[in-house]
DNA sequence: CCCGAGGCTGACAACGTTGTCCAGGCTCTA
DNA sequence: TAGAGCCTGGACAACGTTGTCAGCCTCGGG
C-alpha cells in the first residue's frame, strides 16, 4: 500500500508534542518550551537543534494545554444577532482588528435574536474561557453572567444595554437620532408621519420609537395609532404595514423606517407608488445615494461602535478601566433627497 | 469596604473547579464530572446535591482542560478575506449554522488578502486545535498546512483552490459565469466590452478574465489591451480605469465588472455619464433591482457555498469523506436592465 | 589554584478535566 | 442465609504545557 491517501491513513494521527521534540533534539522538555516561546537563556547551537527538530516533526504548540496552564486564552467572544446583516459586518471587522492588535483571536456566533440562544452561546464562550465578551444582547436579563463577571471575564455590551447587571455598554444615540430624523421630516412640512420598527422589547426599537414620539410631541402633532407599526421586520409584513399606512383614511405622507431591513423593504414599496412619499431610514445602506431619489438616513457608525467596544474590553483586561459606563455615540443625518420631498396629499 | 465594585474586587478572582464542587457537595471528583456531562450512574439524590453546589458556586466547566483530555475542541476556524464584505456575511453565517448543527463553535479571522496574515491566522487556529478549517485563501502556497493535514485537521478551501496541496475546494463556476455574462452583452449587440477586475494572481479574478477572453473569442472579437484593467479594486483606481475605457479612441459600449466592489464603483461612474453604457457585474448586490436601470449580474450563492463547504468539513470529520474533491457551484445570470442596454456609440 | 557568580539546562509539579479501574454496598436468587 | 452480580462512587493517572527550582559548568578574580 504505497503512498496511500494521506488523509485516511493518518486521520487519527497523533501530533508531536514538546516531549517528542525534546527527545529528537536530545534536550530537555523545558528547553523546547523556551525555544518555542522565545525565552532567553538558550545557546544558539541548542536553539538550532531544537528548531530543526520542530521543523522536522511539524510540531505546533498545543494552545489548549498552554491556556490550561496560563489561565489566559488570548481570545475574545463576539455574540451578535446575524453575521449576514450588513450592519454587523463592519462592526465585527473592527472588533477583530482591535483584537488582532492585542494578539487575540475572535470567536463569534449569531444569536438570531433569540435570548436562549444568546445565553447558550455566551456560556459556551465562557466555558472556553475567553478573556472577554462583546455582546449584542438579544435577551433582557443577563444575571446569568454574574459568576463570569465575578471570575473576571471582561464584558462590553453593544447596541443595547445589559439587563439587571451593571456592565459597560456602547451604543448609538438612538433616541436623538430618531428624533432628529422625524424633526427633519416635520421641517419639510410633514405632519402625518408613519413609523415602522421592531418590537419595543428590543432596546434600540424602543428608543427610536421614543424619539419619534418626542419629535412629534415637540411639533405639537398628535400621533394616530394607525401610523405606527411595531414588531414587524420580515419583508412581507413590512410591506403590508407600509401599504396600510399609505392607503388608510388618514394616509401618511412620510415614513420613518427604524432599521436597515425595514428601510430596504419600504423603498421597494414606495417605488411602486404613484404618489411621492418621503422616507427617512435609520442605518445607512449601500448605494443609498444612487437610488432615485437618494435615501436620506440617520446613519450609525458600526465600525466606530465595534472599535470603541473592543478597546474598552481590552482596557478592562488591562485593569485600566474599573467602573462600568454607558457610552453613546452620535448619529448623523445624511440628506440625499427622499427625506426632503414635500408632503403630497 | 462594604459592597465594593464587583469588577475590581475580584478581577483576578479564581473560578471554582470540579474539586470545589465535589468538596461542597460532599462527593468525589468524578461524580461531579458525571453530573456535568450527564453520564449515567448517579442517584437522583446525589445529582441534586451536586447540582446545588454547582449553582451555588457558579461553576462552569473549563473546556480548555476538557479539550486537553479529549483531543477534540468542537470548534472550527474560518479564515476569510474581509468580514465586512457583503459577500462574506452570508457565507460566514451559513458556515456558522452548519457548525452549530454539529455542536461546534466558529472562530474566524480576516486575512485582508495578505498571504502572510492568512498563514499566521491558520496556524494560530491550528494551535488552538480547531477540529477543522474553512479557508478562503489569500496566498497560493499552502504547503505549510501539510503537518496539520497529516494530524487530521479537516480542511476545505473556498472560493479559490489551495496551492500545492491536495484539499477539498468549493467554488463558483467563475469561468462559466463570466463567459455567460460577456456572451449576454455580445447577444445584445456589444463588441467593445471592457473588463475591470482584480489581480490575475487571485484565482477567481484569473478565471473570470479567462471567461471574458473565451466569450470574446467565441464571438470572434479581438480584444484590445485598453479594454482590460487588471489588479484594480480600490474605488479611486477603478473610477479612473472606467473613465479611461469610456473616453479612449476606441471607447467601450459595455463594461463587465468582475466583483461586487468594482461593480459598485462602476455604477457610480456610469451614473455620471451622458452616454448609456451597458453593465454586467459579477456578484449580486443589494438593491440592484431598484437602481435605474436595474443592474444585471452574474450571481453567486454565498450561503450555498458556505453550507456546502461546512458540510464537507464535517463529513471529513465523520470519516465519511476521504478523497479531496473540487466542487463547482453554478452561477446565475440575473437580468435587470443594465446588461440589456444596446450599444450607444 | 580556589572560590564565587552567573549562565544554561533539565527534573518535577501543577493547571482542570476525563478514562480506567476497583471497592463497597445493595438486591436478588437458590 | 450465603453467594453472585449490579449499581454507585471515588482514587488515580494522564492529557501537553509552563513556572519553580536546583544542579552543573564555565569564567573571572583574588
Amino acid at each position: 500500500m504505497p503512498e496511500t491517501n494521506l488523509r485516511s491513513a493518518t486521520r487519527y494521527g497523533t501530533r508531536p508534542t514538546m516531549k517528542d521534540v525534546a527527545a529528537r533534539a536530545g534536550v530537555g522538555l523545558k528547553t523546547v518550551s523556551r525555544v518555542v516561546n522565545g525565552e532567553p537563556g538558550v545557546t544558539p547551537e541548542t536553539e538550532r537543534r531544537v528548531q530543526e527538530a520542530i521543523d522536522a516533526l511539524g510540531f505546533r504548540r498545543n494552545d489548549s494545554a498552554r491556556v490550561l496552564r496560563k489561565g489566559r486564552t488570548a481570545s475574545i467572544g463576539l455574540v451578535l444577532e446575524d453575521l449576514a446583516d450588513p450592519f454587523y459586518g463592519p462592526l465585527s471587522r473592527s472588533v477583530e482588528e482591535v483584537a488582532r492588535a492585542h494578539g487575540a483571536l475572535l470567536i463569534n456566533g449569531s444569536s438570531a435574536e433569540d435570548p436562549d440562544r444568546e445565553q447558550e452561546l455566551v456560556l459556551a464562550l465562557c466555558a472556553r474561557r475567553v478573556d472577554g465578551l462583546v455582546v449584542i444582547p438579544a435577551g433582557d436579563d443577563h444575571r446569568y453572567l454574574e459568576p463570569e463577571l465575578r471570575a473576571g471575564v471582561a464584558t462590553v455590551f453593544v447596541d443595547r444595554p445589559a439587563g439587571h447587571i451593571d456592565a459597560d455598554v456602547v451604543l448609538s444615540d438612538n433616541f436623538g437620532g430618531a428624533r432628529d430624523g422625524i424633526a427633519h421630516l416635520v421641517a419639510h412640512g410633514h405632519r402625518r408621519i408613519g413609523f415602522i420598527g421592531d418590537m419595543p422589547r428590543i432596546h434600540t426599537a424602543a428608543e427610536r420609537l421614543r424619539g419619534y414620539r418626542a419629535a412629534m410631541e415637540d411639533a405639537g402633532i398628535p400621533v394616530a395609532d394607525s401610523w405606527m407599526s411595531l414588531g414587524v421586520t420580515d419583508p412581507e409584513r413590512v410591506r403590508r404595514a407600509a401599504e396600510e399606512m399609505l392607503s388608510g383614511p388618514d394616509p401618511v405622507t412620510a415614513i420613518f423606517a427604524a432599521n436597515n431591513r425595514v428601510t430596504v423593504t419600504v423603498i421597494r414599496v414606495l417605488a411602486e407608488q404613484t404618489r411621492r412619499v418621503a422616507l427617512v431610514g435609520f442605518d445607512d445602506i449601500e448605494l443609498a445615494d444612487l437610488l432615485q431619489p437618494g435615501v436620506t438616513v440617520v446613519a450609525q457608525d458600526p465600525a466606530a461602535i465595534g472599535r470603541t467596544a473592543a478597546e474598552r474590553l481590552f482596557r478592562q483586561l488591562d485593569g485600566t478601566l474599573v467602573v462600568p459606563e454607558r457610552i453613546e455615540l452620535p448619529t448623523r443625518l445624511i440628506t440625499r433627497g427622499s427625506g426632503e420631498l414635500p408632503p403630497a396629499d
